[in-house]
RNA sequence: GCGGGUGUGGCGGAACUGGUAGACGCGCUGGAUUCAAAAUCCAGUUCCCUUACGGGAGUGUGGGUUCGAUUCCCUCCACCCGCACCA
């Protein structure tokens, strides 16, 4: 019994050295090998490394690891996401300014990184709040406005009361602000805006290229972009005499095969109609502004009334010029989608059949389900208050009548457009993506506005636009328009007087960009050169969570598509594989009066039960949650990092769940990792390494020649379980590896060198789960240059054949024992070697066997009866 | 409401194209070593009956296809996630 411990504290910093100093992670991009961009998500710099980031940073290091050992020239660097709110709510709450904030954070978050030895390009750091990086988005954004794809609009926005900004769509959630988690309001403003949309066609359509992204993403992603298929079409507006009103209605339908079910139109609280017809109406006044007060909030939605107020103005049914319906404003129709308007069919739509019952307005039903009798079920629909929307025949519709589905939209349309009533149109649930947000840290837009003039663009010769630094947090709202001179310029255009615009970039702008700066990351005069960014780009592995499955990714693949456009390259999709993790979570403990406990304050009475650890009351034990703070269920990982070290914590890490799902953290996990370490040290320290060139294999012990078939049944198993991201299922072959290793006995022919071979191969396999005590192995046995540097092993198949296979015996399907054949064995030698067995006889027993089912190398199955 | 996912021992999870369910680990039980503890090592560990041999049940529920189903199809249940008045 040894009491060889593994001395990760002095071993893991002398291989990050040898590492820093060999310059074995920075890639040569001299084409001499194929590319591999492993990319994580960047991190916000808290200033705190949480355990999220140790399972994705080292999710992508194995990525990096073991693409590098497999001959490719890895691209992995690292940056900071450093602009954003919680630096100015830092500097509210403690003075201290959000640069210098935000910058020591980097300084220390640097450092927390260090000791987790992963395999990161250094060299190539980007930090998005410095000049050297906005500068060029700033540009970047010009050359959207030049292109088209950058507009200003007055528009409604989400605003967000408590982060006193505004918020784009994608940030709204249930209603609320994505980090403040209050309700957001709506507010008219003016904007920039991305033109998404122009894009959506090609987003919608590229996403089933994605065929190395989770399903669930691309689903999310297609669901958010959100096609629609239907007809505009034109409703004269019948008006009292003497108002000028406009003579048209427009509204988008997804069922113009319903048009002859229509019994009212509806416009938007937000319509400019009925901001027009407000004003000269109190009541209605009165009823837009308490449809805005209402928001977009909560679940309230759900439960919200159909409310409606009647305008007094009818409108012309397309079709028929002696149909007239009514015209509503109705808190449920969306400004910003479609048109603004609809026409209402009850019969054949839930909200509009709530809204006429309400307003007792008429149900025409127009279609019939295929097998139903059309006027019974006329009769009843008519009658009831759910609607039909279903696939049916159109009934009561003068042209289409006895149409179907498909069949009776498309001849809608056709008549539609033939009577120059509107016409067949695509919609998009995306909307325009909103980057202007009122803060102080982040990228200022590039723009001077003048009388005159109008929006101006910053001349190029003028960027950046730098952010001011004094700057004062002592009130509320934005401290970039309260500042003294920084706004006041002339108009690069006419040189008059002028402001500059003191909104800021939404912090995804610079997200949606920074993989393309990581492929040049320190040209001055541009973004990145083209041809650095189409020699790295696509990425060819993204790691991040999943929270980000319609912001982030949507953005930014939206931007790559906009920078092609303005030809910075030549690639439409970022990012080729997309794998996304889930989160680490642990139990949570609370007081009996609810109050949370964190678990270094919990520990184990005698019997069992979990007490507080100064007094020893008792401890409520809840499920497994995402870490946070407001729990207090997080683990520092410096302190994992300082107790059991890198390997320990990246082994725990890769072994406790499969890496997209949650994993729960514990600390018998942890020291199931730990003690896993020290058993491979001990057995690399105890045996003799100088153990000669590996002899023929029939001259070896069988025994021997089993550990060479286990290493290269090893090498097959965790190279596919790598290529595949089952990590864990790669940990358990590792460690099964190495049980097999450690029950050989040294003392047979041939073992020591099949050991040393074994050990050898298992220090490769294992290199990218736990790279430094590999390392560390690698140069105890004495083997050349680093083990970061090794090229991937190949397993010999021949190796894999087994001699005698072990078959199943099932008698019915229901196993009664093993038999053991020769691999070749035919199929009558294993039929008659089951029928043997005294297990299947005893079933047999006064029965008929009625066939014998043999598959070679699986099973046999006697089927009687 | 719409869309998607998941469900396997006490726990995390394995199981290739349907072919010996529970790999690997955690926990637990017993033993060795130790003055003792830690560490380490050995044995066992799906449940039930049986001293054992062996038998029965078993992958959320109920059905189906098949010689054979964790795997394929249908029903239902539970939990999780996304969207949510999108016309």
């Amino acid at each position: 019994m040894s009491d060889v411990r593994y001395n990760f504290k002095e071993v893991e910093p002398r291989w990050q050295k040898a590492w820093a100093d060999n310059k074995s992670f920075v890639s040569s991009g001299d084409g001499s090998k194929p590319k591999y961009f492993v990319l994580e998500m960047f991190p916000y710099p808290s200033g705190r490394l949480h355990m999220g980031h140790v399972r994705n940073y080292t999710l992508g290091d194995v990525v990096a690891r073991f693409r590098k050992a497999q001959g490719f020239d890895v691209l992995h660097p690292m940056g900071w996401d450093s602009f954003g709110l919680p630096a100015e709510n830092a500097a509210l709450e403690r003075g201290i300014h959000p640069g210098t904030w935000t910058r020591q954070n980097i300084a220390d978050m640097r450092e927390q990184f260090e000791p987790l030895g992963l395999s990161l390009d250094w060299s190539r750091e980007i930090s998005t709040c410095e000049p050297a990086y906005y500068r060029h988005e700033q540009k970047i954004f010009l050359d959207f406005v030049k292109a088209g794809l950058a507009y200003r609009k007055e528009s409604w926005v989400n605003w967000d009361p408590v982060e006193n900004t505004v918020l784009a769509n994608e940030q709204v959630v249930d209603g609320k602000g994505w980090r403040s988690g209050v309700a957001v309001e709506r507010r008219k403003l003016n904007q920039w805006f991305l033109k998404i949309t122009d894009y959506a066609e090609d987003l919608l359509a590229a996403t089933e290229t994605l065929d190395r992204w989770p399903d669930k993403v691309r689903l999310m992603q297609h669901n958010w972009i959100g096609r629609s298929e239907g007809a505009r079409l034109e409703w004269s507006v019948l008006k009292p005499e003497g108002t000028e009103l406009p003579d048209k209605l427009e509204v988008f339908t997804t069922r113009p095969d319903t048009l002859f079910g229509a019994s009212f139109c509806a416009i938007s609280p937000n319509h400019p109609l009925a901001a027009e017809l407000a004003e000269n109406n109190p009541a209605l006044a009165d009823f837009v502004a308490d449809c805005n007060r209402l928001g977009t909030s909560e679940g309230a939605i759900e439960k919200a009334e159909k409310k409606g107020f009647d305008t007094g103005l009818t409108a012309q049914h397309p079709f028929d010029p002696d149909w007239e319906v009514p015209v509503y404003v109705a808190n449920f129709v969306l400004m910003d989608y479609g048109t603004g308007a609809i026409f209402g069919c009850p019969a054949h739509d839930q909200r509009d059949m709530d809204f006429a019952r309400k307003y007792n307005l008429p149900v025409i039903c127009v279609v019939a389900p295929k097998d139903a009798d059309p006027t019974a079920f006329a009769t009843e629909l008519e009658a009831g208050t759910n609607a039909f929307t279903g696939d049916g025949v159109a009934v009561k519709s003068e042209f289409i009548n006895g149409m179907t589905g498909e069949d009776a939209k498309r001849v809608a349309i056709e008549k539609i457009e033939a009577e120059k009533n509107g016409e067949g149109v695509v919609q998009y649930r995306l909307r325009d993506w909103g980057v202007s947000r009122q803060r102080y840290w982040g990228c200022p837009v590039p723009i001077i506005h003048c009388d005159s003039c109008g929006a101006v663009p910053v001349p190029d010769t003028d960027l950046p636009v730098i952010l001011p630094d004094d700057v004062t947090f002592d009130l509320p709202g934005n401290p970039l328009v309260r500042h003294p001179t920084w706004k006041r310029v002339s108009c690069p255009s006419c040189g008059k007087a002028a402001e500059r615009e003191t909104d800021t970039f939404d912090t995804f702008f610079e997200s949606s960009w920074y993989f393309a700066r990581f492929c040049d990351p320190k040209n001055e005069t541009l973004g990145f050169d083209k041809a650095a960014a189409n020699q790295w780009l696509p990425v060819d592995q993204y790691i991040g969570g999943v929270e980000h499955a319609v912001l982030h990714l949507l953005y930014a693949r939206f931007f790559t598509r906009a920078l092609q456009t303005c030809g910075y390259l030549d690639v439409a999709e970022p990012f080729d594989g997309l794998f996304t993790q889930g989160m680490v979570g642990h139990e949570t403990y609370k007081n009996p009066d609810g109050s949370w406990l964190s678990p270094d304050q919990v520990t184990q009475s005698e019997s069992g039960d979990a007490i507080h650890i100064d007094d020893g009351t008792p401890v409520l034990i809840g499920r497994s949650e995402k870490m946070s703070k407001s729990k207090k269920n997080t683990v520092d990982p410096a302190y994992i990092i300082g107790t059991y070290g890198a390997d320990a914590a990246r082994l725990f890490m890769l072994s406790d769940s499969p890496p997209e799902r949650d994993m729960e953290w514990t600390d018998s996990g942890i020291e199931g990792a730990w003690r896993y370490l020290n058993r491979l040290w001990r057995m690399v320290a105890e045996t003799p390494i100088d153990a000669g060139s590996l002899p023929a294999l029939d001259t070896m012990d069988t025994a021997a020649v089993e550990i060479i078939k286990a290493t290269h049944k090893a090498i097959a198993h965790v190279t596919e379980a790598l290529e595949t991201f089952r990590y864990n299922a790669a940990v358990a072959h590792i460690r099964e590896f190495t049980n097999a290793i450690g029950e050989l006995n040294v003392e047979l022919t041939g073992a020591l060198p099949a050991r040393r071979f074994a050990v050898e191969t298992l220090a490769i396999l294992a290199n990218p789960l736990i790279p430094h005590i590999t390392e560390e192995i690698w140069a105890t046995l004495g083997c050349n240059g680093l083990l970061a540097d090794q090229a991937w092993p190949k397993h010999d198949p021949a190796l894999l054949v087994e001699d005698i296979v072990t078959l199943g015996v099932q008698v019915n399907g229901k196993m009664r024992g093993t038999i053991e054949v020769a691999t070749e064995a035919d199929k009558s030698t294993c039929a008659s070697a089951a029928l043997a067995l005294p297990t299947v006889q005893a079933q047999v027993d006064g029965k008929q066997v009625r066939k014998v089912i043999v598959i070679p190398g699986k099973i046999v199955n006697v089927v009687v009866g």
